[in-house]
DNA sequence: CTGAAAGCGCTTACAG
DNA sequence: CTGAAAGCGCTTACAG
């Protein structure tokens, strides 16, 4: 019966107080690192946990003191590199903070997610980090508040009530708009694909009122496969219309990328007879050709901002909820050119 | 006090086996679904939990019963989509068998690793997966083991005695090198960056290999940058040595990437001018232009496997290590051609 | 199939 | 600064 080992092996406060010949409750003062505890004191029981090998029982820890040191995260999404950067930003500062992180990924899907919600709570997280899966219904955050369970929202919001991480996806639009503009374009696509969320309104609405702000006609808002693989040949979709393009905002970098393959297919070459400008920034622009420009909006900074704004809130409950948006910053390099290069 | 409003409403075991009218360790079987308790009786409890709004607590269950229903997982890197599709593949596995991923983030780096596995120790995970950070002190390993703390390498080995998941890179790099000396290639080079540890001492073991199999010299090893946007620029180190290479293999794809684009810019036709052959074949590889051709390791797969080869350890702890290889398979696209193209 | 008791390893007041 | 006691919410034998 190895748990029967285990029981036998485990070194526990008890022991490590015996062997310093204090009380446990002085052992447990100075793995706490509580000031009340004198300098030989502390050094004779740290001695004592070296010499026998004492590790710290959290699960113990924290049934007593109501406290986990763990934050749940849940994603809809983990290949997406976009997430990747996020997550990294979200562990980085929670590690930072002596914690540490559930992962759990809904795949877009409101009923896993109030699974892993539920699990996450079960495993007594602190905390969660929840990017909403499309569709999610709002009374899922009514909930989460009313079991006290603080969360943030990060890229996308259902509540209003609940603090929340994220880009300013308008600015960013209008951004990207007035860059192809003053390019001279003035038929210009949003091309679209993948679930359906705050984000995506959010975007598509700044997309209307940049153009329309400029008087340009909103109406090419295209929408594709949400399969990277089948991006490149669904590029003709860009083009269905009588009156063609002569530039695309992509939602996203995946997009952009699929269609830059797609264009390029079709015998464009971006920059000089199209443009296209991403959005994200994705690591993968850089290394394109011709190199993607695109709409900045700092993935890994986003997830240190939803993981610092959960730290905040843990340790003050009843604060109102905060928004963290940060500005987005347009990159250019050299997927956009003047208009009037138009092929065919 | 907001500890003690959550601790006035928190609803205990013993609440739901009053209120059903059974003992606390009746209520404790129909949680667990012992098929002990009578149909009747387990719906009362059942019914009970629901009107109480019951939360199953982990914490306490864990301590009592020597289990978490957690592992951790431990990568060295969290931006390489590469990862991103590995740790999709464990969570998706350890998700399906009801337990949870704690997620952390070594960055390559032994001294940051060891703090992780300890405090994974501390939080009482049941085993973990662990891609060793590069140089990864073996004694690490041992002292898991001591640990009594189930354990599997994945992707990268330190020790022979320890579970391990990962793709058969030597397997993969002869039919690289198998399929572009088939295309008349003799002067291959190799292109590594990143950090060294097995899967690297792998890969150019097997490329020596798979060259001087066929009389051909493997001299041609060349270091790039690790930052992906400085790997464009570094193209040219390729024909740095006298007899010039008509042909690259990347160490991953995200090498392949950086020199497609590097190539690109010096003028080069990928496919027709000079061949250029991935590892991994990540998503990208398909809408990049020229299609890559890459030699596919399944990271999905192998994190999958990874996760059950924990699952049957914690079943059975005592069973002699296992590996689980996975077979690679080239996936041809475009980057290749016949050599004698060659530019210059 | 059910009940009463002990205990997992900590932390928390409360005295001294 | 230290000690003795109680308790966090479960599960585990052990009786019935």
């Amino acid at each position: 019966m190895p748990s029967e080992d285990r029981k036998k092996n485990r070194v526990t406060l008890l022991d490590v107080a015996r062997r310093a010949n204090v009380s446990r409750a002085t052992a447990s003062l100075v793995i706490r690192k509580s000031p009340l505890v004198g300098t030989d004191t502390r050094a004779r029981v740290e001695e004592a946990m070296r010499d026998l090998g004492y590790v710290y029982n959290m699960g113990a820890a924290r049934m007593r003191a109501e406290r986990s040191y763990t934050v749940g995260v849940i994603v809809p999404n983990l290949t997406n590199p976009f997430f990747a950067e996020l997550l990294s930003g979200i562990e980085a500062v929670i590690d930072a903070a002596d914690m540490v992180v559930l992962l759990a990924n809904s795949g877009d899907q409101p009923e896993r997610q109030d699974r892993l919600v539920r699990r996450m709570r079960e495993h007594g997280v602190d905390g969660v980090i929840l990017c909403p899966a499309a569709d999610t219904d709002p009374a899922l955050l009514a909930q989460l508040s009313d079991w006290e369970l603080s969360v943030v929202q990060v890229l996308r919001h259902v509540s209003e009530d609940v603090d929340y991480a994220g880009a300013d996806y308008a600015g960013g639009m209008r951004q990207a708009v007035d860059y192809l503009a003053s390019l001279g374009h003035e038929r210009i696509a949003f091309a679209v694909h993948g679930p359906v969320h705050s984000a995506y309104h959010e975007r598509i609405e700044a997309f209307r009122a940049a153009m329309q702000a400029r008087a340009l006609t909103a109406d090419l808002i295209v929408r594709l496969p949400d399969a990277t693989a089948l991006i490149p040949s669904a590029a003709p979709l860009l083009f269905e219309a009588e009156q063609r393009p002569t530039a695309v905002i992509c939602f996203n970098d995946v997009l952009a990328l699929g269609l830059s393959a797609g264009l390029h297919d079709m015998g464009f070459r971006i920059g000089e007879h199209f443009s296209l400008l991403g959005f994200d920034d994705v690591t993968d622009a850089e290394t394109m050709r011709p190199r993607l420009s695109s709409v900045s909006t700092a993935p890994v900074t986003i997830g240190e901002n939803a993981a610092r704004l959960l730290l905040d809130r843990l340790a003050e409950p009843s604060r109102p909820a905060q928004r963290l948006v940060t500005e987005t910053h347009l990159h250019v390099r050299q997927s956009c050119g003047p208009a009037g290069g138009t092929l065919g």
